[in-house]
DNA sequence: CATTTAGTTCAAAAACTATTGAACCAAATG
DNA sequence: CATTTGGTTCAATAGTTTTTGAACTAAATG
């Protein structure tokens, strides 16, 4: 038997969602943390992915993640301005609902690749400033060569991904029937 | 009392080193703190770009940076651990030197990148969680692909760098002379 | 047109992270 | 072997970010 005090925690959510998906969407509220947003934008975006219902309503994510409606109305503007979900309004519907935005793949990498050109221009700007040339002159000029050329490279791979996606999909469905018998 | 505070810091580190290199080493700090670091880290890495000495004593960047020995320490340790820097000691000299270290180009890419595949894998256990299939599921299912693709994509990339690397970066030697005329 | 419902805003509180500084240890020097 | 120097450790403090909650607007409903 459980502590009383954890069952009337999860008493409250239970009646929601199930306690692996409860944990799922802690998960993913560290991942995003750990990918430089906020844990409470993970826990939404979690949600919306197990969420069995199309849309989730904004009261049902409040009741599920027990935040504050102030907490919920920041995050999910946030979700929405770089991309994550969507806001889906109905006609005869005061409410806001939102789902997973079905981003293209590779969106996310080339987000958090525009750091890295930052980081070329950085690298640029300190050799410059160098008075003289010395060991780490050239390594540097390399460096920042190869974050600039890895724009237009990952560009190509993400052209080339949509040409072998099929096939690397149909493969990996395959994989899993024979798995399964 | 801050005003006080930053006339004397500037007063006493431009003796040091000079006013663009002291507001570059400011600009790495705030990009290193983007990239998920401390402004510190990036304040240390900067000033070993910028210093013309090879090495760098912890005395020194202490007196640059005009932080604590134990910020300096706790920092420097940080560092070595992702291999951003590296200690150089001397024989006949109890002092610790600092310099870059030069990784390999794509180190960095390849370490922000594994991430994303704790990304993808959190993706599938979401998608596994659902109780029925839903007009999310096959997007899912592709993004965690991709994601798991791109390792074995960024690998052969990055081996790619080194067969192009010298082109370009004469190209790129050339095209500075040029516009140097 | 008063009421209810849905969501926004923002100041304050809570939680978390970075930095300091003083006490400490360990190696080199006199 | 006492002293000086170079660095580490960690509790306390300063600074930053996240979350709350109460007051508010705006739209739908009775």
């Amino acid at each position: 038997m459980k502590t009383v005090r954890i069952l009337c925690l999860n008493k409250q959510q239970n009646g929601i969602m199930n306690k692996e998906k409860l944990s799922y969407i802690e998960e993913t509220g560290i991942l995003f943390e750990q990918l430089g947003m906020t844990r409470m934008a993970g826990r939404i975006f979690g949600l919306l992915i197990v969420s069995d219902q199309n849309t989730v309503s904004f009261n049902h994510i409040q009741e599920v993640l027990n935040a504050s409606k102030g907490s919920i109305s920041g995050t999910t503007k946030q979700l929405i301005a770089v991309g994550f979900i969507e806001p889906v309004s109905l006609s005869g519907d005061r409410k806001t609902y939102f789902r997973i935005s079905k981003m293209r793949a590779g969106t996310i990498l080339k987000a958090r690749l525009s750091l890295f050109y930052k980081f070329s221009d950085v690298i640029d700007k300190g050799n410059a400033l160098k008075e003289k040339e010395d060991e780490i002159s050239d390594w540097l000029r390399e460096i920042s060569a190869f974050y600039k050329w890895l724009g237009g490279a990952v560009d190509e791979l993400i052209i080339r991904w949509e040409v072998v996606k099929d096939t690397i999909m149909e493969n990996q469905a395959k994989d899993h029937e024979k798995s399964e018998k």
